[in-house]
DNA sequence: CGGATCGTTGATCAACTTCAACGGTCGTGG
DNA sequence: CCACGACCGTTGAAGTTGATCAACGATCCG
């Protein structure tokens, strides 16, 4: 499991022998069953995640109820509340498993050690980031720009791997569209194929 | 000017003066007229730019011709089409100047020698990164779950400093929504406080 | 078997956009 | 120094997209 972090961060710095050996003991393995919180909205979130296998969410509850999702992450993908991860104040996103799922987290406190002990865990997370600024952006961009059906088929694209783990609701949710939205985008495509 | 930027840095990690020597030529000062391009979509976003004065935007065009303005810039902050200047692809972003202003630059080659060669750097990016990522985060939580009226008012909450730097037609490019709808958010707010 | 979960369909509704026209202010060139 | 155009905000009326509400059908699983 711990294999699966580090073949992962190989991929963008180079890593020693010692090195490993000194993040190894800094990661804290747990799995998660299904519907099983990682993280709940109020708390404070203490741990940095990476999922080694299974999917999860983060999203957050507004004033009539309705979850919105800000982020799905299986394997390979870190997942947090990173404001309250930064600034240990009470987080505003909660974390769920949406399958059985092993991860390994890392505290606030032993993220700082590491950055500090290993410059290549810095630059590694700089370029993490720096990606994952990119797409946001588009994201951002997408959301204001695109209509409904573009959003939706950007969507299907981008995460075709993992599409068919996602039901179609929390799709919704995570683009900011009503259920019904997307039952009907899907059907007007169908007949459009089929005619 | 390149006091402003050593200043900036100096605010997240420490800089020893040799690095500070090492850092000073790997950066080129310009000063850009109201209007003036930085970076025109469909070139390449060689450079990443420190805004030392003044305020710029970046804004891409859909296919109808509309401006969609994705990040505003002004003292302090940094500007770029960041995919192009990563990928050295093509870029989707416009960026110009909407006052007079003075930046400070610097290429691809450099910034990947910057952060090799001065792992301060690497920190310093990796900080401003993450804290970029989570107010990211937020606009597109906003963008999906609050009003017109809640997105206009946490721009202005948000934005009060420069507020009267922004032309309202810009703010409501920014937010993705028709200058008109900020135009009558305001009038009702105007009323509403007179009331 | 029975409840939970998920997707579908139709009807109505609300928020925001679009279109069109107008008024004010600022800066610049004649 | 004034006149004109560029730029910006405002207002009203009509139009559209997607949300909401309600009901139903299918599948999965304990």
């Amino acid at each position: 499991m711990f294999e699966v972090l580090v073949d992962h961060i190989e991929k963008k710095v180079h890593l020693t022998e010692p090195e490993k050996e000194l993040i190894r003991p800094l990661f804290m393995a747990r799995k998660l069953r299904k519907k099983q919180y990682l993280l709940q909205a109020s708390e404070v979130c203490t741990h940095l995640t990476f999922v080694a296998k299974g999917l999860l969410r983060s999203y957050n509850v507004d004033d009539k109820g309705n979850e919105h999702i800000n982020q799905f992450a299986w394997e390979g993908w870190w997942i947090s509340d990173f404001y309250s991860f930064l600034t240990q104040e009470e987080a505003l996103f909660n974390i769920d498993a949406m399958e059985e799922t092993e991860v390994l987290m890392i505290s606030r406190h032993d993220y700082e050690e590491l950055t500090l002990k290993v410059p290549a865990m810095d630059r590694y997370f700089r370029i993490l980031y720096q990606n994952s600024l990119v797409t946001k952006d588009r994201r951002l961009m997408s959301s204001t720009t695109h209509t409904a059906e573009e959003k939706y088929l950007q969507f299907a694209k981008r995460y075709a791997p993992i599409l068919g783990r996602i039901p179609q609701h929390l799709i919704a949710s995570y683009l900011g569209l009503a259920p019904e939205t997307i039952s009907r985008i899907r059907r007007k495509r169908m007949t459009k194929d089929a005619g």
